[in-house]
DNA sequence: TTATTAATGAAGGATGTTTTTATTTGTGCA
DNA sequence: TGCACAAATAAAAACATCCTTCATTAATAA
């Protein structure tokens, strides 16, 4: 943080930048309650408010009866002033969302698609689930102000696909590219389980833990970690790729669910961890057992990624978060005893939707960060 | 960065800041170079540089001649304006360092202790450093302006020793406590592996890497972590302790060392590694086995910490920095394989100095902070 | 002596604060 | 229904702080 200095024109849009984050962060607010929150003078607020009201970026609210005295005007945030598509793209599901600058999401579209696609297909597949969100919302591509799309695999910072193994087709991809060729505004692209560690941090179970790692458990096994609230990507966007240490047993995890011998005939693969769960949650003793080992194996790389970031919180979703009465305490077993000082672990309750809420926030950090740069001018809504 | 907007008064506090951060990092500059640095005018900086001078921040150097036209009047930070106190507590040998606010190490001095020493008596030895350290630099206690201590185990923010494997007298001490009672400054206490990465970021190996893995190997085996340039402490102080899972390497990898057979009867276990290696270097098949075997054990617990944080690099320091020849090669064959895209391993070349040189690094981190804080009046020098 | 670079000083402009005065607007009571 | 009160808005004046631009003066090398 090297803020440089300036003139007074330059004080103004510190300070106009103080009142658009008062208004954001404390809600609709009558300008003597701003000026008291922005540490600013009545006067000196009421210009700055004048200005963002012209601006675009706040809308003046019908004042609130009932106090004594004359009520006072009420301004708030104009969320509606701008939108962002949050995408997550899965194996089996393609999802997109549409929010609008307040984080509210106004439309969304999934798209099945097979888990084996080729590249063409799923990409393709992309572009309808996007053109049918955008319907839903009324918008248009040239209206949104950030995109951002959550994929497995280890993504570099320039939105290339380095490696997945989820996702083998998507290798070498340069998905920021291809997303690029049909919008015109900034394209963020990220690990999946990065943007559902951003989602739990915003709208889930770790809504004040800023030290945070989330863990992806089903098929697939992945985490994405927060230092500080913010994410963990690392020199080359590999954090959090603890499934590749032979050593822990995250690579070998998920064949307790798929290769139980309970399951009938012909069961695909993204259904054998609940119906596993399901079994053991009726007292199935195979099926506790399997669940037993599988909770092992996840918990020997959790503890590698607790030990090296001591978290507060350990999240666990993707696809076992619905069955986190059965998973939750035999992880729990199978950790603590790994770890110097345990964390809470709890289970995610953003289902299927945290990844695709992650990308959401990830693309509105985006917008934000531009619209708090002292550097440059302040920017226009598109809506 | 929430920073508060203000009146003018404010904007001068920050160019106040500016000014005086581009006078520490362009090396002393004249008003017309400052000006331009800081993107400000001339007159205005005049008078910050004014302001600065009077305030002791800055110093005036004799002017350079050998130049066409008016010499400039030279301003240089005053460095001397301040002093801090970095320490490495370690098990055999107690460092203290007195350094200027421009990080230039001034006094230093050193005290042996017996590694079985309790607790009353490893302080009594500390103050007795403390206090040669401190004559050593023409100082006294009252004219620091911070403290940094490092210490083996994990350390809470308060500065309490939370755990100490090393050190098993030291569990529960409350080290800033004891520290504070002899001074009245700031005191921050720190795991030692924590401050070795802050010092290779500094001068060391690390000097333009942000995304940095620290491993002291020696007796003991520990590590530091440095994500975008800052310290990776976690939640309560255990980050970097993967030494705790039993499934990795870390805990047996010293066995190889001071278990070796080949060793004279008697050997103290912290001359073994040097001894171990030193036979290797001259092609004892047997010295070499067993640094195959540590290297692997090391590469394990390092496979960890780089496929959970992603870094860089990886600087090996401790009690090896010495044997990198011999031991560099056999740690990256092992580590390789378990990394997506390995990273840069490197020896350091701090020696026995990293920890108390980071322990200073940190401690000017806090005055500078303070130095740099806009809502703060501008602290004093203290000297 | 001249060219070059630095220091100095005065004028001008942008911004924020405080203070004052007048106005608006809904509440609550008679 | 009408009136006094409370609280907020609105506008303007007076003042202070600070930065910038521009012209002028000072010091040094060639």
């Amino acid at each position: 943080m090297t803020l440089r200095g300036g003139d007074t024109s330059r004080l103004r849009r510190i300070n106009l930048v103080t009142t658009l984050r008062t208004v954001r962060s404390q809600g609709p607010l009558g300008l003597t309650e701003l000026a008291r929150g922005a540490a600013l003078s009545r006067p000196t607020v009421e210009g700055l408010v004048e200005e963002l009201l012209a601006a675009g970026w706040l809308r003046e609210l019908p004042p609130e009866s009932g106090q004594m005295g004359r009520p006072a005007r009420l301004f708030a945030f104009h969320a509606a002033g701008g939108h962002v598509l949050g995408i997550d793209i899965g194996s089996y599901t393609l999802r997109v969302s549409v929010a609008d600058l307040g984080g509210t999401v106004v439309a969304a579209h999934d798209e099945q698609i097979a888990s084996t696609a080729g590249r063409a297909e799923r990409l393709a597949g992309l572009r309808t689930a996007i053109a049918g969100a955008l319907e839903a919302a009324g918008l248009t591509a040239d209206r949104i102000a950030a995109v951002c799309a959550g994929t497995t695999g280890v993504v570099t910072t320039e939105g290339v696909v380095k490696l997945s193994v989820g996702l083998p087709e998507w290798t070498g991809l340069d998905l920021a590219g291809e997303l690029r060729a049909s919008f015109d505004c900034p394209v963020l692209v990220e690990n999946d389980c990065n943007l559902a560690a951003l989602a739990e941090h915003w709208r889930g179970q770790a809504g004040d833990v800023d030290e945070l790692v989330f863990v992806l458990a089903g098929v697939r096994t992945g985490a994405g970690i927060l230092v500080s609230g913010k994410l963990l990507k690392g020199a080359r966007g590999g954090a959090g790729e603890i499934g590749a240490l032979p050593l822990l047993g995250w690579h070998r995890a998920p064949v307790h669910l798929t290769g139980f011998q309970g399951l009938p005939p012909g069961t695909p693969p993204q259904d054998a961890a609940a119906q596993v769960f399901a079994a053991a949650r009726s007292g199935d003793p195979a099926a506790r057992w399997a669940v037993e080992q599988y909770a092992r194996d996840l918990a020997e790389g959790i503890a590698a990624l607790v030990l090296t970031v001591d978290p507060e919180l350990v999240v666990l979703g993707g696809g076992v978060s619905r069955s986190g009465d059965v998973l939750l305490a035999p992880v729990r077993r199978h950790l603590d005893p790994f770890c110097l000082e345990p964390p809470v672990v709890a289970i995610s309750d953003l289902g299927e939707q945290a990844v695709v809420l992650g990308a959401v926030r990830r693309a509105l950090d985006h917008v934000d960060a531009r619209l708090y740069d002292f550097d440059a001018p302040l920017p226009k809504p598109s809506s």
